[in-house]
Formats: structure tokens, sequence, C-alpha cells
DNA sequence: GTCTATATACAGATAGAC
DNA sequence: GTCTATCTGTATATAGAC
């Protein structure tokens, strides 16, 4: 478990990358085999099948995820702000898993829809002690996937419409004035 | 223009319907011939390639848009709760072309992706002058584009953990305090 | 306007060499 | 552990009959 094979991590990278870039629809093996340096072939070794594959993205968010949590219940701003600009990160490990995560999820794939919700649940979980009631924690929630989302469409090039630096500020002053407990 | 094709619509339809039920990958010609009663050629008689279909969607969205920022500018309850309901509706033809959209937008397609941003912008323009500042105006936007989020990822058949009915009311309430002008 | 039949390309997956 | 070669299914698109 500490030393897990590199040639798996780089596809695993590859795969994810294509997903956020240009699409499910363009993630194929091959692509992925080609951008990962590694044959068709190789790849299989690795990952038995597409299935395979895409249960690896889910896992990883899993275990990201984890630490996440951990991460913002120990945050100094408080987990709100936290929360909230860690929805916005561009490039952070987290952020990848989630947004190809979310490209299998509207691909059809049952797995990354599920884990997307218990994620989701997780974080309410860790979040609800800190807010006033049933709708500030919506706010919360809806404010982070209203983030999510639009990081999503951005692809991974354009940059989306999303709040930065003192804007950014300012929206979670105003979601902490409406909804922390 | 008044009276466009039957089996032309229907075509539309079938196609919305599969990408927001199973995804883009799913939305083949051959499927959406299938549902909508046609064969392949005749599909390919309406929509000359996979390309004029996914436009067919688009434009078909850009109509709707210019109709409701003309519902939601005169709607008796105001355009910020008019806008935020408005975002959860099922089975509404808007909402089901904003659906549609966003998953050829995660497929790759860029006319989407930009039709979607154009729509976002032209909803902000008509928010504007009903809330405080930039920061209300971006939290009355990214709840919305929450809601479709959890929308999108619910499918079609499964219920998102979307606000419904008195909840819904509380957020509202809620984000109205924060945000309206 | 709608159909069938078919050409071409590419997806996922297997077999077996090295 | 990684490669090439190949099988099978399916997607988009064309041709041409009705």
């Amino acid at each position: 478990m500490s030393r897990p094979p590199h040639a798996r991590e780089s596809v695993l990278d590859a795969f994810e990358a294509i997903l956020i870039d240009e699409g499910e629809r363009a993630a194929t093996m091959d692509a992925t085999a080609r951008a990962a340096g590694v044959s068709k072939g190789g790849l299989l070794y690795h990952f038995g099948s597409k299935d395979a594959l895409e249960s690896g993205v889910i896992d990883r968010l899993d275990a990201l995820v984890t630490d996440d949590i951990t991460a913002m219940s120990t945050a100094p701003e408080g987990p709100i702000a936290y929360f909230l600009r860690s929805s916005v990160m561009q490039n952070d490990p987290l952020d990848r898993a989630i947004l190809a995560t979310s490209r299998l999820a509207q691909g059809g794939n049952v797995s990354a829809s599920t884990a997307l919700r218990d994620v989701r649940e997780r974080w309410g979980d860790a979040l609800r002690p800190h807010t006033k009631d049933a709708a500030s924690l919506d706010l919360v929630m809806l404010v982070s996937d209203g983030l999510y989302f639009n990081n999503a469409l951005a692809g991974g090039n354009i940059p989306g419409p999303v709040p930065r630096g003192a804007e950014m500020d300012a929206l979670i002053a105003l979601v902490e004035r409406a909804a922390r407990r």
C-alpha cells in the first residue's frame, strides 16, 4: 500500500486529465494509454477493464475526501470558509478527483453518482454542527456545488465566472453571516 | 417557422430525453431515432449530422431562455424567488434544454459550453438590479447553479438531495434576506 | 420524407510474444 | 510488466430505393 506501482498512478492521472479537459467520451483506454506513455496492453495489465479504470478514480476520490474532512475540521478560518475556498481550487488532487468523477457520473456511471452523493453527505455531516439550521446548511452546500459546477463547465483551461480574491472573500463573509451558527 | 415539421421536434425531444436520462454517450443517432420512432435515415433527413442535432438543442435553449427572462422580470413573488424556484423544476422544457446542453458541454461540445455561459450571463444581467452588490449576485447565481448541479447529477429518475416544499421556502427566504436589494 | 443497406472508423477487450 | 496483433461490436455517415 505504501509503494503502489508507478505506471498505475500515471495511468490514473492521465485518465483524470482527459476526463476533465476533454470529457468522458474522449477518455478512451487508447487515449489514456497514449497520454500515460504506455500501450493499451500495458494499461490493461494494471486495469483489466474500463470499469476497473473508472473504479480507480472513484476509490482515489474516497481516500482524498477522508483526508479533506480531517483538514476541514481543524482549519484556522473555520470549516465553512475552508469548504467554500476549497471548492474552487484548480489542480488540487481532490478537486481533480471530484471533477473526473462528475464526468463519469454524467456519462452514466452509477457508482460515480453514488460516490458523489456519499461524499456530499459526508461533507454535510461535518458542516451541520457549524450551521444555524437546515436552510443554512443547504445554502452553504449549494454555493459550494455552484462553485464546482462552474469549475466543471470551465473544463480545465478556460477560467469560469467563479469569484476570486476579494470577491471570494466578500462571498464567504456573506454566506457566513447568513448561515454560521 | 410557425409550423415546424412534426418529426423534427420529436427527434429533438427524444435526443434531449436520452441525454438527460442516460448521458451523452448513450445519446447516439441510432438510439435517438429509435426513441423518436423514425429510422436513422429519417433522422438524418432532418439533421444532417450529429453536430446539427446538437445545435438543434442549443438553439432551442436560447429561445426558451429569452421567454424565461421576460417571465422572470414580471413574476409576482419577485425575480430572485422565481429564479431559484425555476432552478429545480423537472420536466419543464427550459430545464430539460439546460440539462441536455450541460451534458453536451461536459461531453466536450464547445458551442454548448459557450451557450451555457451566455445564458448564465443573461440571467445575471436581469438579476443584478435586484441584488445589493456583486457578492449578493454571486450568491443568488451560485445557489441556482448548485440546485441545477444536483438536479443534473440526479439524472432524471433518482431524486437528488434538492430542497423541496417548506425547505425550499426557507432557503429562498434566507437568500433574499442576504442578497435582495 | 422516410426507408434499407452499407462504408468507414474506432471503441473495448483478448491472445500471446518478448 | 509491457508490447503488437487481432477480434467483435457499434458509431457516424453515405447511397440509393420507395
